[in-house]
DNA sequence: TATTGTTATACTCTATAACTATA
DNA sequence: TATAGTTATAGAGTATAACAATA
């Protein structure tokens, strides 16, 4: 709208551009999890804690990004949904160590793959180039190259 | 971390690694806009008035995405530091007719081309094919095609 | 003293509702 | 009645601060 020396940017602008996009699929994941009864947040805390490693929920809120006093509200949730389970540490009494219940393991199976659902089809416009391209870009981007997933 | 079926979805998943980018690129924004004194909401509104159309308040707050009562708060600071201007429409005097002043536009067209300058230092991981698959990835999936900037 | 978890509080962002004035 | 703008209020979401328990 303005490009005063013909700078060449994106028109709209990147961020705008990326805002829609990553509103749009929140909206399309946010409707995809509705029939677990869990949010996107909450499929976080759930992956973080579907690993091998147990961990307590200040390592939880490390690996999810979010405030120790978040995780606590999270778990609560979690917990009285019978999702998880906090557990004292035997070996460092200030910790809570938290696991998935049974239930909390099916349901982030389950709601992984309503999301990995969403994502194809929040992705089915482009070729498969094109898809592969922005998922390349995006890793760069965040300075992240070879997890590969 | 979890791909029950081997689905072959996004690790970590697409939302995520959008929330990522778009937050990388919105605190390079916001930094590249300082020198300025507005931030990205105010850059979108001077850049919304910046046509030739004379828009009102409401119109104004249509083209960006906002609520009428935040686009009063937005033109309120913007006013405050001399950006814009609001007129009564003689035509029809519900109306506020919101102008850049000449400073208006000055600013706008600083901070766009600090804007551009961020992004393109966003971008700079990214070899020239990735960079534009990237925005051609973005525009398809928010259902734009052709506005090609 | 430092860390964990909890709770209460504050803060940011934005929409909704209520109001005035215009149409 | 309906719309534009303003203002006050409310709500979601999250971080900060204060606290007790533990190290």
């Amino acid at each position: 709208m303005v490009d005063p020396q013909g700078a060449g940017c994106a028109e709209p602008g990147l961020g705008v551009l990326l805002g829609r996009v990553q509103g749009k699929l929140a909206r399309a994941a946010a409707q995809a999890l509705v029939p677990f009864g869990v949010d996107a947040h909450e499929v976080a805390v759930l992956g973080a804690l579907s690993g091998d490693e147990a961990l307590s929920q200040a390592e939880a809120a490390g690996r999810v990004g979010v405030d120790r006093s978040t995780m606590s509200a999270l778990i609560d949730g979690l917990e009285d949904h019978g999702l998880v389970e906090r557990r004292r540490s035997a070996l460092d009494r200030r910790k809570n160590i938290v696991r998935l219940t049974p239930a909390g393991r099916e349901c982030l199976v389950s709601a992984d793959a309503a999301r990995c659902a969403a994502e194809r089809r929040f992705l089915a416009p482009l070729d498969e180039d094109t898809a592969a391209a922005l998922l390349r870009a995006l890793r760069l981007l965040t300075g992240e190259s070879d997890t590969h997933g």
